[in-house]
DNA sequence: CATGAATGAGACTTCATTCAT
DNA sequence: AATGAATGAAGTCTCATTCAT
């Protein structure tokens, strides 16, 4: 567990694996890498066990990968590209916003479901400190997670679906948050989840949150605060 | 009942911390450890550091936990402590629930934006999976930790202020994940939040998803009734 | 069939030391870490001298051996060994038991003082107590070593050359036990000895105990009688 | 488990402890550090154990004993005297040889079996190599340890009753070194064992082993001598 | 006199990484 | 291109011993 020096970039030049060399190996590697890193956190997983479980040898992890380091950031970007993909695909603008919610969160539990917990939790705990050298690879890979959210909520927004009264940042926690945690909760108890019925009630929950206020209640609200006013008035007369 | 497991062979004393020494000492050394741990996450925290932080010698951290892996769940443990004081602190029972929830989420966000972002992490990675060591302390303090709001929203069921068409752990998600997601994301883009106007946007977007669903409308409702046979009587007086 | 004791959850990987590893380094290893042992006992042994007597690093000799603990259960196995094919070697089963006692104390005696004191030391003082770590893998090897004497009296006593009225567990301890000691008093003052002189003493001594009591006597006897009848028989001739 | 540097014979004045001080202390650290010595080895043992034992502090252990090397050669001596007292006493020395080996044997044994094997490991493997600084300690007791039974030896052969072909060294280490591997066994393997059987048995083949060969045999040996040279003459004419 | 507290020195062990083959 | 072997640097933990009170 001796925290490597992680000696710092490393300006050496360095035989890059050609490209061309095993497509097939770095596969491996990678998928390997993803199983390793979700399971065990960042720290915790070792270069050794990554090559036993592929039956090679570590010295090969260091002809495709500068360092542990680096494998995991690719590991890590792997694994976003895959979820922006999946939560773009099926995605139609033009749906309703709530529809779309649909899409996203069923998408999102059941991506997560499958492995992410682990790799969320090393997104999480390594990207944590500013000083880690792993945290700063992450920034631009939150942004692109979390692309596909902020386009739905605008687009609901302008459309007059979705209530433009709070920060689309505090939005759009507000639907991440909760599923995040409901993960944490499956993987820390092992308690199995029917995806379909936790998708539904989320999205039960979170459209009460987001939706614009209807038209009958913005107008009763109205009357209320028209009411107000004018018993304020006859008050102070 | 099953013959007993058999008290481990041989176990050699180890010298106990005596309560009564430095309470000062042991103050520093959760107090360190805390800094530590938030900062570093439990693999890449040192007990040299921790022992360094305060100028004393490493030795001496042993002398007052059995090993870094006790020192991290006693830090964890007081932090929790800190909480669910501060959380139960101030909630009148009687109060209306929304005011209860905005009394809770401002507490929650005051107490981890000083520092609790780190030891979030520290709980929410280390208490991951089921075969690591820490983890297994964590849960009970989970639970201390749920309690208030568990309690809360029972109540608020109970009095028909929150809606009873989700299960709890839902609803509890909804609350606790987008005040973790928050943090997150002050703490790993370092941008200052104003508590007040975050929290209060946070109680009115979760309030919408939390109540029971007709609970405004209803009141408005009758308010509009109400004025309208006021007006009828007037009228005909 | 008990239900299998639950494979210990999260065996993390450690790098297996290849078989087909240098075995030149492993013997150097085995070597020198007998050496280190028999000079200074378990605890005083360090994996620091054993690198620093080869020249290696301190971490090479865990590529070989799983901690300092394997390392030593090796040695004393390897030592083992030896003994038990020395011991077995030019043993004629056929041979009269004292001859073979003969050559037994000799080995015996002839390898020991060699080096084995240390070893010994080693066995005896850390297979004490149960609790002991080391202990439970020594058992075993006890067996083996003191299995060409067990045979070797059995088949004495079956042909009637050794004593039978006597455990056989104890005249195993009334043969190990004073080349033991022996050997203690040789190492602890110093003081050279003639291996062919003690030996001869020692299986004098030891057959005297050993054998079957009227063997010697008997033998005579007959001796005496035979003469006498050829005495006579000369004499009525 | 870091070999301490046991900084060399420490030349220091120190303030030692007054006699008048507390015998009862005394007493007491000679007692636990028996009891601990001989269950756990020098190494092992720890000052800590000991104090604990006791319920005083450390730092009183050092009030009362340079260090844990001068506690240990303290509780061996003492240790000695008991054995050698027990030995001596009741030993008649005008009793036959073999009645005085039986008492020395049962004495041996039932002194051993009570606890005596720790700290025979104990005196065994530290007072070994002649590096080590606790062995040079032991020499001189050693010698008074034996005394009782040189003695009886020397005695017997003086009267006849022993035979004097062999190196006394040698019949002690007969003597000894079976008691001391009867007792490993016992320990090792946690064997109950019945003191007077065993005993009885053991005197009957030392015994053996032992004896001045008695009348018949003496004469019989004579006569097959004397037939061997008459034939040698009667073949060489 | 007794002790609470602190600590220096070191032990075992792990692991990412390098390099000759 | 792949790897067997080696290792530097670090980490956690133990314990005899000292010293001010």
């Amino acid at each position: 567990m001796p925290p490597r020096p992680e000696p710092a970039p490393d300006p050496r030049p360095r035989r890059v694996p050609s490209r061309a060399k095993s497509e097939q190996r770095l596969r491996d590697l990678l998928r390997v890498g993803r199983e390793v890193f979700a399971e065990r956190g960042y720290e915790r997983a070792t270069t050794t066990e990554i090559a036993q479980r592929l039956g090679i040898s570590e010295a090969t992890v260091f002809t495709y990968f500068r360092g542990k380091r680096e494998l995991c950031v690719r590991v890590i970007e792997d694994w976003y590209d895959e979820i922006v993909a999946a939560m773009e695909a099926g995605l139609p603008p033009e749906a309703p916003a709530r529809a779309q919610l649909d899409h996203l969160v069923r998408t999102h539990l059941r991506l997560f479901l499958i492995q992410g917990t682990g790799l969320c939790a090393l997104v999480l705990s390594e990207g944590r400190s500013k000083g880690q050298e792993l945290g700063e690879s992450f920034l631009p890979l939150q942004k692109r997670y979390t692309a596909p959210l902020m386009t739905l909520l605008a687009r609901g927004q302008a459309r007059g679906e979705i209530r433009t009264d709070l920060p689309l940042r505090l939005l759009r926690s507000l639907v991440l948050g909760p599923m995040e945690h409901l993960l944490w909760e499956v993987v820390a108890q092992d308690r199995p989840v029917d995806l379909d019925t936790v998708a539904q009630d989320l999205v039960e929950a979170l459209w009460s949150a987001l939706r614009a206020p209807d038209a009958e209640l913005a107008a009763l609200r109205r009357l209320r605060d028209d009411l107000d006013q004018a018993l304020a008035r006859s008050r102070s007369a």
